[in-house]
DNA sequence: GTGTATGTTACCCC
DNA sequence: TGGGGTAACATACA
């Protein structure tokens, strides 16, 4: 599912595709993709050019040159795809922005959870949801107090405060698994009960995680392409996550799958020990 | 038909 | 109150 080594690959195919780009037409097939008014997203992105494609943790950032900016959440399976004829999507493209050099940018979301927002620009840090974020992996806010910090305020189990979007923010299922199987801790742990390595390992692991990912342009597991529509690559280098019932890869220990926060968890039993 | 999958928000309850 | 748990959202698939 898109988490943010899977946005942050969209973001650069989508940059490589519709930059300058003009919208001279929204077809909205399903309305509760929109926040706010329908027609008044349509009027406010009718003849606007697409400048640049930015991203916030889990959402990208559609700067347009009037001023406005659609923030854009994938949620479990959006995706964006770039067609020359409307009649190559299918029947779960539900956003259809047409373009001004003849070809169609179009929204796809079998599930149809994604959220697309049309805000300022200059709001687009005071938007509730984005505001609240905390920092994200390799940006220099995201520092082992901040980690730390957050960790010690709680005492939810670490997973579930690693999916807390406000303690760290791109972190999903798949990276929040791998990131404690690689710091060896219990994904049962309370947060405030870790130890000074523990937190250092987590950092580390965090920052060295998201980079391999998005250098591999991400992990496919269920239906996750970029919006040139290739799969990533990161899948291949994962240490727990799916890998229940197959030895640990530091220890040959069976991976174990559980439930906690009411996700579907992966660790190691020997590697990853509940501590007292 | 049943259970499971994932991200986020809403909501109930102790 | 904070926070834990879970339903809801909507659909596909084993």
């Amino acid at each position: 599912m898109p988490e943010l080594p899977e946005v942050e690959t969209v973001r650069r195919g989508l940059n490589k595709m519709i930059i300058g780009q003009k919208i001279t037409a929204i077809d909205i097939l399903y309305d509760k993709i929109i926040v706010g008014d329908v027609d008044t997203f349509k009027e406010q992105l009718i003849d606007a050019t697409i400048a640049y494609v930015g991203r916030r943790a889990k959402y990208l950032l559609f700067n347009f040159d009037n001023g406005l900016t659609m923030i854009s959440h994938l949620r479990m399976e959006g995706k964006y795809q770039v067609r020359s004829k409307i009649s190559d999507f299918d029947k779960h493209v539900h956003i259809i922005f047409h373009l001004s050099n003849g070809e169609y940018l179009g929204y796809r979301d079998v599930r149809k959870f994604g959220r697309m927002q049309l805000v300022d620009t200059n709001d687009v840090t005071k938007v509730k949801s984005i505001a609240l974020l905390g920092p994200e992996p390799l940006t220099p806010e995201f520092t082992y107090q901040s980690l730390l910090e957050g960790l010690k305020s709680t005492r939810k189990t670490v997973k579930a405060t690693l999916l807390d979007q406000h303690v760290v923010s791109g972190l999903g299922n798949i990276y929040a698994d791998e990131v404690l199987w690689l710091a060896k801790v219990h994904p049962e742990q309370p947060a405030n009960e870790l130890t000074t390595q523990q937190v250092k390992d987590l950092h580390n692991g965090i920052n060295e995680d998201i980079k391999k990912a998005i250098d591999a342009g991400g992990t496919t597991i269920r239906s996750y392409v970029d919006a040139t529509g290739h799969s990533g690559e990161f899948q291949f280098q994962l240490n727990v996550y799916g890998r229940q019932g197959k030895p640990c890869k530091r220890c040959e220990t069976i991976i174990e799958k559980i439930k906690v926060a009411g996700r579907g968890t992966h660790f190691c039993p020997h590697c990853q020990v509940l501590q007292s």
